[in-house]
DNA sequence: AGCACGCCGACT
DNA sequence: GTCGGCGTGCTC
């Protein structure tokens, strides 16, 4: 006779595969999505409740410490989304919650107490206090007496100490609601046919939908984001923009601020601390906010009246979460689309080929702008062959003059090289010897302004030897080129032209790079030598002409997706150029420049070459047309990662094609040794279903505990 | 992930 | 003779 109880069955957020079963504390009802305090170990640790269970009656359990919400912390929609997100990659779920949950409810730190919706001066004539308004406080009072109601959303954090004091003293009311009736602001620019057909047909969208946007960059993709939304808002619902980088699209929030401020907008992203991003969190939970533009993770805020999706820059592959739960943030948006049933949009100049593959086999819907909507014509680009040119610090005499052209008409040259330090290596002239990071395989980069060598996979750092260390020769010299080093030699080559530097070394911080962006726009003759940075989001009307001083780079890696970046970057960076009344201009030096992706590039089209990759990836049965999964090891010694990985393929289900072990592309990372199995199936359904039995007994394997590993399921970025 | 238990090298 | 290295096992 076995007798049972109710167990309560909570996701603990640990990096573990497996649910975890507690007695529930005395009359109590556990909703799924409720956060508790268990016993877990020797300790105690925040879980998610996930439903209840029968469990025998003798099995011991630990009983829920403490319940810490009395509603489901997320709808629930975004707890299936999690349960689906860590089923298809594969992930902890109790971590999976953990990800998605901002840092300080995952702490199991309360909800904050909803906040008035708004702020409006005090109904009382003649205030309370006698005080006069500070500096700050007339300020606030000012900014509310000129708008009327001011959403909470807009104060600054910075200000909250001031309002808190200006409610104190009667200046200022709380709002308890959106009472407005208030309507956005009309677009200020008018649509053009392509931008108002898109408009009319994402307007005429009712439920789940996914739609690929496809806009030449300057075709005005964010209009047509913004009046998509115009109706919901109008309507009462909230819309979510996923960005990849919000410090690269300050103007996509200023945009929605400028038009839909009203509502309530709101910018999501990893600078702010933990306490504003809760309350932002909070806010659009509340309804408060109505528009929220966020990295990654804001993926996850819930949004009870959301209406529309929008991921802006979709090819990016910053949305692909590099560590941890190694989510798709652009794939799981989707998935949040029909699970909430409202459509979404995918938008970006340069599509993924995975999207443009959901176009031809008819998953998506698609939308197209072919026009500029300023009216500039697209630059024109021309293949600049390098092959016995005297080059001076890897810029041909056609690029130089080029230069010379654009500056003495007054215009802008923005040189784009993705590559930051001095010189990605430096070797001893004599025998050759490369000074290579000792806990990676890599080179080190020199540093010249630091006087530093480092390593940009692990941080390492080390001086400029005196000898080389195998010859014991002085003469050691740098090879190839970083933006540190372009920029010494452009400002030898053009001493009185200004010149900006725009990466991650030459500027900290996100209002370093806001400062250079306002002098930038001032529109003058000046260079600009960039990395990545440059190539996202900004446009300069000043630029007349792009270089593009190492386009090969991206044409020798072994990751099977650099052509596409290389692509898809190319044309980004293009696309910062021109305006209606000065035409750009893009140069790209290569070795080779009768490569047929280059010869389709310099046509300045990207269907074509893109069609083309596509074509390639079909043939050697490569994502997006067939579906594939890595499983990296890491380890010290490489005979143990590579005795794990073997006996891992040995026991590969026969409906997945298992290869490998294989060395990663970076051998050695941080002192560890790296490989990984190709795991391949015909499509993602079919890898998803047999992933899950054979991970399961991957994690049983003799040294499956003392070796790291992991499985990214689509990987986007080999490395 | 933490944290404890458990066997082999250089130190008070 | 101990302190401590990290291999392996467990967490309801």
């Amino acid at each position: 006779m076995h007798t049972e109880t109710n167990c309560i069955q909570v996701a603990v957020m640990v990096p573990l595969r497996r649910i975890f079963s507690y007695a529930p504390p005395p009359d109590t009802i556990l909703q799924p999505g409720v956060r508790v305090r268990v016993p877990f170990g020797r300790g105690q640790r925040i879980g998610i409740v996930i439903g209840s269970a029968r469990c025998p009656a003798d099995i011991e359990l630990k009983t829920i410490e403490r319940i810490l919400d009395t509603q489901p912390i997320l709808p629930i929609a975004l707890q299936q989304l999690i349960h689906f997100g860590a089923a298809y990659y594969h992930h902890p779920l109790g971590d999976a919650w953990a990800t998605a949950l901002p840092a300080l409810l995952r702490q199991g730190r309360p909800l904050p107490k909803p906040t008035p919706w708004g702020y409006r001066l005090s109904a009382s004539v003649t205030p309370t206090s006698p005080r006069r308004p500070g500096k700050r406080q007339q300020a606030l009072l000012n900014h509310i007496a000129k708008i009327g109601i001011v959403p909470a959303s807009d104060i600054p954090a910075l200000l909250r100490h001031t309002l808190r004091q200006a409610i104190q003293r009667d200046w200022i009311e709380a709002v308890a609601h959106s009472a407005t009736t208030q309507q956005g602001l009309p677009s200020s620019h008018h649509l053009n046919t392509e931008q108002e057909n898109a408009v009319a047909q994402l307007h005429a969208a009712r439920g789940f939908r996914a739609w690929l946007l496809e806009g030449v960059t300057g075709s005005g993709k964010t209009e047509v984001y913004l009046e998509a939304f115009r109706p919901h808002l109008e309507s009462g619902g909230q819309a979510l923009i996923l960005v990849p980088e919000i410090g690269l699209t300050p103007q996509l929030v200023e945009r929605c601020q400028a038009r839909f401020g009203t509502y309530g907008v709101a910018a999501l992203h990893s600078a702010q601390s933990d306490g504003e991003r809760l309350r932002i969190w909070a806010s659009a939970a509340e309804g408060r906010v109505r528009i929220i533009v966020g990295t990654r993770s804001a993926l996850f805020i819930p949004l009870p009246r959301l209406a529309m999706i929008i991921v802006d820059e979709e090819h990016d592959p910053s949305f692909k979460q590099q560590s941890g739960w190694h989510y798709s943030a652009r794939d799981l948006a989707i998935q949040r689309a029909r699970l909430e049933n409202v459509p979404i949009v995918l938008g970006s100049a340069t599509p993924s080929l995975e999207s443009l593959y959901n176009v031809q086999s008819g998953r998506f819907h698609y939308l197209t702008l072919r026009q500029r909507a300023t009216g500039a014509a697209m630059p024109e680009m021309t293949i600049v062959p390098l092959q016995r040119q005297n080059l001076l610090g890897g810029l041909s005499p056609t690029l130089l003059t080029a230069c010379r052209e654009t500056l003495e008409a007054g215009h802008q040259v923005l040189l784009f090289l993705n590559r930051r330090g001095y010189a990605p290596a430096v070797l001893c002239h004599d025998c050759g010897h490369v000074m290579a990071c000792p806990r990676c395989s890599a080179s080190m980069t020199w540093h010249h302004r630091q006087g530093r060598l480092r390593c940009h996979h692990c941080g390492h750092e080390s001086r400029w030897p005196r000898t080389c260390p195998t010859c014991g020769s002085n003469t050691l010299i740098t090879a190839g080129q970083g933006t540190e080093q372009l920029e010494e030699v452009l400002r030898q080559h053009f001493p009185q032209a200004p010149l900006w530097r725009i990466d991650r070394d030459a500027l900290h911080g996100r209002d370093a790079f806001a400062a250079a962006i306002t002098e930038i726009r001032q529109d003058r003759a000046a260079l600009l030598v960039g990395t990545q940075m440059l190539a996202k989001g900004h446009h300069f009307p000043a630029v007349t002409l792009v270089g593009i001083v190492n386009t090969d780079q991206g044409l020798f890696s072994a990751d099977f997706r650099a052509p596409e970046r290389l692509l898809q970057t190319v044309l980004q960076v293009a696309g910062r150029a021109g305006r209606a009344d000065k035409a750009g201009r893009v140069l790209l030096q290569t070795h080779l420049p009768d490569h047929p992706l280059l010869q389709s590039l310099a046509l300045g089209d990207y269907r074509a070459p893109a069609q083309a990759l596509l074509e390639e990836r079909r043939a050697a049965g490569l994502p997006p047309v067939s579906a594939l999964a890595l499983l990296r090891a890491e380890a010290h010694q490489r005979p143990r990662i590579e005795k794990f990985l073997s006996a891992a393929r040995d026991c590969a289900p026969p409906g997945l094609s298992v290869s490998g072990p294989i060395p990663s592309l970076m051998e050695r990372r941080a002192g560890f040794e790296r490989a990984e199995l190709w795991i391949q199936a015909p499509n993602r359904a079919q890898m998803q279903k047999q992933l899950g039995t054979w991970l399961a007994a991957v994690g049983k394997l003799p040294g499956a505990k003392s070796i790291r590993w992991t499985l990214d399921v689509d990987p986007l970025l080999l490395s």
